[in-house]
DNA sequence: TCCGAATAGTTCATTTTCGTACTATCCGTA
DNA sequence: TACGGATAGTACGAAAATGAACTATTCGGA
């Protein structure tokens, strides 16, 4: 009975554009994962970085970059050094093995964002700033 | 030493939106997760569907998807039936509580569409397209 | 018809992520 | 200084996602 709705226009596009990306990220067989990637690359985007920092970026929990974090600690990627004047707050750097290894996954999403920007107009990529940041800012529709 | 490269425009927004369309689908406390919850709407949009379909459509693992289906095989919301003409194949069909449960999703990702779609120029939802499309598009720099 | 390759999906062990509870530190105010 | 609340991050057990190996079925050509 019940009719089928509308297919939706944004949502399932974005999720095929971001596990697009994730099979990029692994495709480059730099022995990080999806999620260590871009780590590293907003690591040595932005520089040394906060858990919480992070967080804010890609939406993990805390608990699952302590994880990550461990991982690329134990690795030798990443350190965990004490931010001055405040000892609650670890702030996360790239060694300089990390630094080699973020460079080529930064220089590669570097590539992707270049290709993908030479094949669409200036104003579809401020189309996708907006609704981007507008899909972002939505909340609940019960708050 | 290195200097930081620019910081990328597209990869982080764009998995902020996810992460944030993810939240949302949370926060409508409809006892699914965020996979089984997108999985529900696809369903209910598209029909019936083969476990590869859904793979298409999502990026999940094979695997992944049989471990989502059995949790909502079991919650009585979907159900495998034989594909007729292909005994390999099964079609994944919504229950009546399925659907009931699926149009709820549907309906509010439709809403944030909706939301969205509000706020931002016919024009940017075009632009939105194009750059989405043009990043699933993309392929390993090596192949 | 027969057989090898391809396709569809599952099983299972491992890895990753998550939610909750916890410790440590900082801030503001009395 | 003391103290309640907020913030930063971690620990740990549970749930979910993953990859590799496997079964069953279909397809295509000798």
């Amino acid at each position: 009975m019940s009719a089928r709705p509308e297919s939706l226009r944004l949502v399932p596009p974005l999720h095929r554009a971001t596990h697009a990306v994730g099979l990029f990220v692994r495709s480059l067989q730099l022995g990080v994962s999806q999620a260590e990637g871009h780590i590293l690359a907003h690591l040595i985007a932005e520089g040394p970085s906060t858990v919480a920092a992070l967080h804010a970026a890609f939406g993990h929990r805390r608990s699952t970059l302590t994880g990550i974090l461990d991982r690329l600690d134990e690795a030798g990627l990443v350190s965990r050094g004490v931010l001055e004047g405040d000892r609650r707050t670890f702030l996360i750097s790239l060694t300089p093995q990390g630094a080699a290894l973020a460079g080529q996954v930064h220089a590669a999403l570097a590539g992707l964002e270049a290709a993908v920007a030479g094949q669409v107009s200036a104003a579809d990529l401020a189309g996708f700033a907006a609704v981007v940041e507008a899909l972002a800012a939505a909340r609940s529709p019960t708050d």
